[in-house]
Parts: structure tokens; C-alpha cells; sequence
DNA sequence: AACACGGGGAA
DNA sequence: TTCCCAGTGTT
């Protein structure tokens, strides 16, 4: 176990970086938009909504969000449909289920009243370390440090830390870093200007050292070392993938199914997805490939929905990245003729399926890449 | 400790 | 293309 300590600032040191921040922050102003609330409910879904998302990606979803479910209560009486609709685009979706879980628990076990302790906080689903330490300091101006991946590469570039970051050590310091910086008063303030110099000046990239009030404090400047600061774990390989998509269509609607995996589109409507083995994702889409492609979709769709189609057509490509994959889509519609013998509703092993009209599946809370592929069906431009 | 989880914007 | 993003929960 490394020690720590040595890479900790004394207390005189601690009380100008705060100074400097304070008085820089004010001059530079916030790049968030909303950030002059102090509505608890509204901290909390912006920090749900910007895990690992950019700001730009959440600005119009945040202001749609709160105008369909203005306070804590509406959302807890929303259904879980609602929310991921949405949520529709903005990815990891677990985000959005637990936020309406942790609504309704904060209506049940705390009356509707926003808890202000750390484990009352972090006992939510979703809220993690630095979401209870974002909402503690930014919503009640308590005292509460964070770590995330702004001020995380602005304490290893401070500290002169080249260790990992994210392993237990690296961790245990950050966090202590975090821990001593805060003060009494104004905590949620000095947590705004240290996400925002990590974002705006401390940059992954060439950042702008010349323009830091706390350069002259900074370990990784003073030896010239901001660029291989914070150190990165090498990054797992993608996949490459190959996915056939199918719109089946039988009068006015279409075969769509809900995805049932706790993993990846959990409980999100798609139109029926596999994937390609025998295509190699550079195969250009040639008239025998087409054939071919045609073939094996029909055997999958006879094997896994047992569905009979025919008048298979290629209507277009979507390329697509999701955590460990890239996907090439290839989106086929055709007409489903036969009598289908269950009802309009039914399971089979991939989770519910079910008939539904483009006006319907509106309603549905469907991957983008699903949505994409509707467009495209209904004429729209995609 | 390592993974899974999405999608978009920027260099 | 590659990297990165106001992280959390599960295995």
C-alpha cells in the first residue's frame, strides 16, 4: 500500500487553492445552464442525466424531463414505459429506470423530502459517491466532496499523481484530496469552480496551464508532466458485428418485441434484431449477398419467432457503436401474409412480441437505432 | 478488480 | 478512427 499522505497538501496551501478558485470561478462564470437552481429534484435528474454524457447531449432532454415531470411526485407516479420514452437516445438506461425507483422511494421513505445525508443519499438507486456529494453541496451548500472525471484529472495534475486513478490507492487519495479541500461554507461553490476549471481549463488535451489560477500549485506543470497525467488504462478492443433488423409488416402494423435481458435496450421495444454470423462486416451488399442475407434471415425468424416471411428487402444500413461493439445494421422489411395464430400479444424466448401500428409504437420506448429504422419506414427522413 | 452500460461530439 | 464525457451497479 502506497502511502498517501506524502501526496496531500498542507493546510496553508489548501486555503489558497480555495481562495483562487473562488475568485476565478467568479470571474469565468458557470458553463452549465441551469446551475442557479438550488431544487434539489432538479440538481439530481441534471446529474443522473450528465453521467457520462456531455453537457450538449443533456440540454434539451433535461428541459423536456422536467416539463413532463416538474417535481419528485410526478415522476414516482410515472410509469417505467414513460420514463424510458423519456429517456429515449440518451443511453445507459438503468439511469432512467432508477431514477424513477429512487422517486418513489423518496416519496415513501422520506415523505417527498429530499434527504441531505450522505447514506440516505447513496441508499437510492443511482446515486452514487459523487452524485450524493454533487447534490449535498450544489442543493444544500453542505460540506461534501467529488470525484469525477473532470476534477479527477485536475487532483492527479495538482498532486503529481501518475499512479492509476481509479485503483484503491488512487482512489483513496482523490477522495482525501477531495475531502480536504472542502470548506465550511460555500462547499457547493468550490465543487462548481473545481469541476469547471477541470472542464474548461484542465483539459484531457493540451490543457491551458497559462490560464490556471493554480498552476503555480501544481505538481504535473511544475515538472512538465500534464500530459501523461492522469495515467490511462488501455482500452478494451471493440467488436465488430453484424445484426440483421427486420420490419415485418402484416396491413397497418408491424412485429415488434421487447427486449428482456437486464443488459443491453433492457425492456425497450425494438423491431426483431440477431445477429449475422456468416456476413463479414465489411461485405459489400452485392445481389448474392442479398440472397444470402435474405436466406438466413428467414431461417432466423422461422427458428426464433416462428414466422414464415416472404418479399424480403434490403431497405437500408445503420451503423452504430454501443459499449463494446460495433454494429452494422442491416434493416430488411417485407409482408407478413400468414395468418398468425395466437393472439396480437404473445411470448417466445426472446421476451414479448407483439403487433403494433406506427402510431403505437410512438408510445414505446424504442433504442435510437429502432427509431431510426421507423423513421425510414414512415417516409420520414432519418 | 473487471465489466457492462449508449450515444454523440471533437480532434 | 480514437478519445472522452458532472458514474453506478453487478459479477
Amino acid at each position: 500500500m502506497e502511502d498517501i499522505q506524502q501526496f496531500l497538501p498542507e493546510d496553508q496551501q489548501v486555503t489558497v487553492l480555495r481562495r483562487r478558485l473562488k475568485a476565478w470561478f467568479r470571474k469565468h462564470g458557470r458553463s452549465l445552464p441551469w446551475r442557479e437552481t438550488r431544487d434539489p429534484y432538479q440538481i439530481w435528474v441534471s446529474e443522473i442525466m450528465l453521467q457520462q454524457t456531455t453537457v450538449k447531449a443533456v440540454v434539451p432532454y433535461f428541459e423536456r424531463f422536467l416539463a413532463r415531470f416538474p417535481q419528485v411526485e410526478a415522476l414516482a407516479a410515472a410509469s417505467e414505459e414513460e420514463v424510458l420514452q423519456a429517456w429515449e437516445g440518451l443511453g445507459y438506461y438503468s439511469r432512467g429506470r432508477n431514477l424513477r425507483q429512487a422517486a418513489v422511494e423518496i416519496c415513501e421513505r422520506f415523505h417527498g423530502e429530499f434527504p441531505k445525508g450522505l447514506d440516505d443519499l447513496q441508499s437510492l438507486p443511482g446515486i452514487g459517491r459523487y452524485t450524493a456529494g454533487a447534490i449535498r453541496s450544489f442543493a444544500f451548500d453542505l460540506p461534501a466532496p467529488i470525484v469525477e472525471a473532470n476534477t479527477l484529472r485536475l487532483y492527479c495534475r495538482l498532486l503529481g499523481y501518475d499512479g492509476d486513478p481509479r485503483d484503491r490507492t488512487g482512489e483513496r487519495l482523490l477522495w482525501s484530496f477531495a475531502e480536504r479541500l472542502q470548506p465550511q461554507r460555500n462547499a457547493g461553490e468550490l465543487n462548481q469552480a473545481l469541476m469547471e476549471l477541470g472542464s474548461q481549463v484542465c483539459t484531457p488535451a493540451s490543457p491551458l496551464c497559462d490560464q490556471c489560477p493554480v498552476s503555480s500549485h501544481c505538481r504535473a506543470f511544475a515538472d512538465s508532466s500534464q500530459n501523461s497525467i492522469p495515467w490511462k488504462r488501455e482500452r478494451p478492443k471493440v467488436t465488430q458485428l453484424v445484426e440483421a433488423s427486420v420490419a415485418i409488416r402484416s396491413g397497418e402494423t408491424y412485429l415488434v418485441r421487447q427486449r428482456q435481458s437486464d443488459k443491453r435496450w433492457a425492456g425497450m421495444w425494438d423491431f426483431p434484431r440477431f445477429g449475422i454470423a456468416d456476413i463479414s462486416s465489411r461485405t459489400r451488399m452485392t445481389r448474392q449477398g442479398l440472397k444470402k442475407l435474405s436466406a438466413t434471415v428467414r431461417d432466423e425468424l422461422v427458428r426464433t419467432l416462428q414466422v414464415e416471411v416472404e418479399n424480403l428487402e434490403l431497405v437500408t444500413e445503420i451503423r452504430h457503436s454501443v459499449t463494446r461493439y460495433r454494429i452494422r445494421l442491416l434493416c430488411l422489411r417485407c409482408d407478413f401474409t400468414h395468418e398468425m395464430e395466437t393472439a396480437d400479444s404473445t411470448r417466445s424466448s426472446g421476451g414479448e412480441i407483439a403487433w403494433k401500428t406506427l402510431r403505437e409504437l410512438e408510445e414505446l420506448p424504442m433504442p435510437r437505432t429502432g427509431r431510426q429504422f421507423e423513421n425510414i419506414l414512415s417516409g420520414k427522413q432519418s
